[in-house]
DNA sequence: TGGTGTGAACAACTTCACAGCG
DNA sequence: CGCTGTGAAGTTGTTCACACCA
């Protein structure tokens, strides 16, 4: 195959297959079946042939995929063959977890602003040596640093305004924690992680009769 | 409509709604129509009438739903009409910032445990008062505290055997911050909140092309 | 032989479009 | 008349099944 529109869901799984071939890498394994990866990641084994036939083609036929090779390229597919420039908005208890958080580090996103609208916690600097700045710093030093993706952790009231500064900077990319639906500006990609909206799920399941 | 099987989507959808009614509550709207409120959602007005007839029944042709009367069923369906009680495992950044997250204690989600392996960090007294106790107490502190919903924020690499404990309890729901596709036990439901997934995500959309 | 690549069948979910009711 | 409730159509994503090749 080749091109054609790729599902959203396909990008996701991408994630997760990388994640587990790092795992395999680390371990010293060669080689891998899609049978053999869609059991570390809980996934059909065809769906892994075709989410990676959207991009490429060299699964050795009776023998499977080369690890190296196969992790090489997906994150090269995803864009993590490079480091990408954060700027978070909201310093409150998730806020500065997510700073703290080195799997971020790990994985190459890197944090260059950081934005409040807390007077007291202007200028505090976080742990990794960042210094909190005002929100109406947003587009000047968004622009500076050259930040690439936003991350909000602000109260949902604010996460609109927010997104709309950041869209400004222009940054085109906003990893949502607030608990909204937020508009997304023309070009902006918004992923929301809302875990309480998983948590209602959870309840539903252990309500449910 | 009726019963039938209900998609995990509308479950997740009905969470949006709830939250949008709430707003619209508390600004004392009394009625709102089906394409007003997915405005509000950013979905489609026929979604929700379609979700909604899963379960209930009472839109007023020509009028609308009343808000307070929709948002109470909903949370009746959802199984928000009571509090739910939570154990953590991990304390780290993200699980102290969750235990001290003040939405899951407005949505009625207690923490009524916690627990982590650092022997430095046991009988620490978080924020809320709750002690952090030792990963080996997880079985009798849950059962006796009756928790209900467990929230792993510990590294990927033990999320595994904490879930597997957490199923001794038994807990049969699981919230999973770590970066892995942990493996279910019978009658455990498990949602993952997965940002690195989704920063990838967003990498993915400012490369592509 | 064994596992990929893929068309075709299938399943799930979403949107349309309109009858029917308040 | 306006908006809900819903069958039917449409769309999207998943799984099967097997030809094909190392």
């Amino acid at each position: 195959m080749k091109a054609a529109r790729v599902p959203a869901a396909t990008i996701t799984r991408l994630s997760l297959y990388a994640r587990a071939l790092e795992r395999l890498k680390a371990e010293q394994v060669k080689v891998i079946s899609s049978e053999k990866l869609a059991e570390l990641c809980r996934v059909n084994p065809a769906q892994i042939r075709k989410d990676l036939a959207y991009f490429v083609e060299f699964g050795v036929r009776g023998v499977g995929y080369f690890v190296g090779e196969l992790l090489f390229e997906i994150r090269r597919i995803l864009g993590l063959n490079r480091t990408w420039n954060l700027a978070v908005v909201g310093l409150g208890n998730l806020g500065t977890a997510l700073v703290t958080h080195e799997n971020f580090l790990q994985q190459g996103y890197y944090f260059v602003a950081a934005f409040d609208v807390d007077p007291r916690k202007i200028g505090f600097k976080l742990p990794s040596g960042l210094a909190v700045s005002p929100v109406s710093e947003i587009v000047p030093l968004c622009r500076e640093r050259k930040a690439e993706i936003g991350v909000v952790a602000t109260p949902a009231g604010q996460a609109q305004a927010v997104v709309s500064q950041l869209a400004e900077v222009p940054i085109r990319a906003v990893l949502n924690f607030a608990p909204v639906q937020v508009e997304a500006p023309e070009g902006v990609l918004i992923e929301n992680v809302d875990f309480t909206v998983k948590l209602d799920h959870l309840a539903y399941h252990l309500t449910g009769r």
